[in-house]
DNA sequence: TGTAATGTGTGACATTGTCACCGACGATGT
DNA sequence: ACATCGTCGGTGACAATGTCACACATTACA
């Protein structure tokens, strides 16, 4: 299976670290909800998503949440190979949110072709810089910005197609590090205002216009 | 001079490789306040620092700041290597907060490094590792934890052993993400417990122990 | 010495976080 | 069907923090 053109960075990949990487790269399936990494539990491997979403997130000592981003299908969790090498309180933990299909470099291989191909290393740096970048968003999100906006923003990346979320009031506070009374008043203001409407357990989007409006006012 | 030794992770570095670090990496000076990188000004070098801090911080779009983190003598500013690499809108910046001094890693020998030694490629994880704790750390504090006590942590940590901090209250408040206002109210309740007494530009530590209590309270 | 720029203090108010509690819903077993 | 129990969401009071519009003090410097 050449699972190597899905990724874009790696597609000009040298022949030889090809070879490498199929021979000893290993294709795993986790299932939803598996707690890939976390504290006590270092990745082993650099894992390369080929279909589904890993979430990551935070746990504070008083066992509030927040989660810190999440890496798609495509997309690498690299920031996890920092911790393939150190700092052991590593206090984030990666969940599979859904079914996950990835390929996972052994830390010994990563060594290896990070040391052997510029390809690869470009690849890893620009994904740590994306990352990187997006914990920036987080900081500046959570130091600057409303949380009406935040949540409206959030419900419009998580609906599906069909614009439904599944999700509680408390899971939909750990995603914007708020506390789950904040979520449900916010939620009832959008339900007032038509642009949403709730059963238990789920949101559904009525007027994405109207969603997509408050947060564009931000700007 | 022999500048190696003074960063623990390259201590063992094989011979070769410390010959061409010494080569090919040049000692820069930085007079304080100079902005080192920044959005638009993508860093060129990969730099240790022998001396002084370096201050890396975050602007947003309506003009507030917040402190990420700091660099002292005998680390490294790897966070920058992503960017040398990646994606250009790197909104943090980075400004030597007193003169330092740093040894200058171009990319290609940072590049040439990174492939050649495995000591190397250690000392850079570690380092990222490092760097992105500190962030996690951020985050959890700017969500969960209360302003009056970061405020004391942050007092103890930029005190120096004259206990003396100068910084205007805007400045603190771009050391947590916060506003002005909440600094001046929090040094003022401060003041009247007794812990730290205030001049225009300055705050002056009168009983640690006091802030530490608070501190600690957090727990 | 005046004048402008900067730093700090203050009150009113909006937003967000915390706490204690309640009732509604859904799963389960009998 | 009924009771029971855990989870989910709603609510009011209050505390903490952020925002705004000022006033006033200190400092820099023309």
């Amino acid at each position: 299976m050449d699972w190597i053109s899905r990724f874009t960075g790696l597609a000009s990949l040298e022949t030889p670290i090809r070879d490498i990487l199929t021979a000893r790269a290993v294709i795993v399936s986790v299932p939803r909800d598996t707690v890939i990494f976390g504290p006590g539990k270092a990745p082993e491997n650099l894992l390369l998503l080929l279909d589904g979403t890993v979430r990551v997130q935070q746990t504070s000592e008083q066992g509030r949440e927040i989660v810190l981003y999440r890496v798609h299908a495509g997309e690498s969790c690299v920031l996890t190979t920092a911790c393939l090498l150190a700092y052991e309180d590593y206090s984030a933990e990666g969940i599979a949110e859904t079914d996950v299909q990835a390929v996972a470099i052994p830390r010994t291989v990563f060594d290896d072709l990070i040391s052997q191909s510029k390809t690869f290393r470009q690849f890893v740096f620009s994904a740590y810089s994306r990352r990187i970048t997006d914990l920036f968003v987080v900081i500046e999100e959570i130091a600057f910005h409303r949380v009406d906006i935040r949540l409206a923003q959030r419900l419009l990346e998580l609906a599906g197609t069909d614009q439904v979320i599944k999700a509680t009031h408390q899971q939909m506070a750990a995603e914007l590090g708020t506390a789950r009374e904040v979520i449900s008043r916010q939620l009832q203001e959008f339900h007032r205002r038509g642009w949403v409407s709730q059963t238990r357990g789920t949101i559904k989007i009525n007027d994405m216009s109207g969603l997509r409006a408050l947060v564009s006012s931000a700007a």
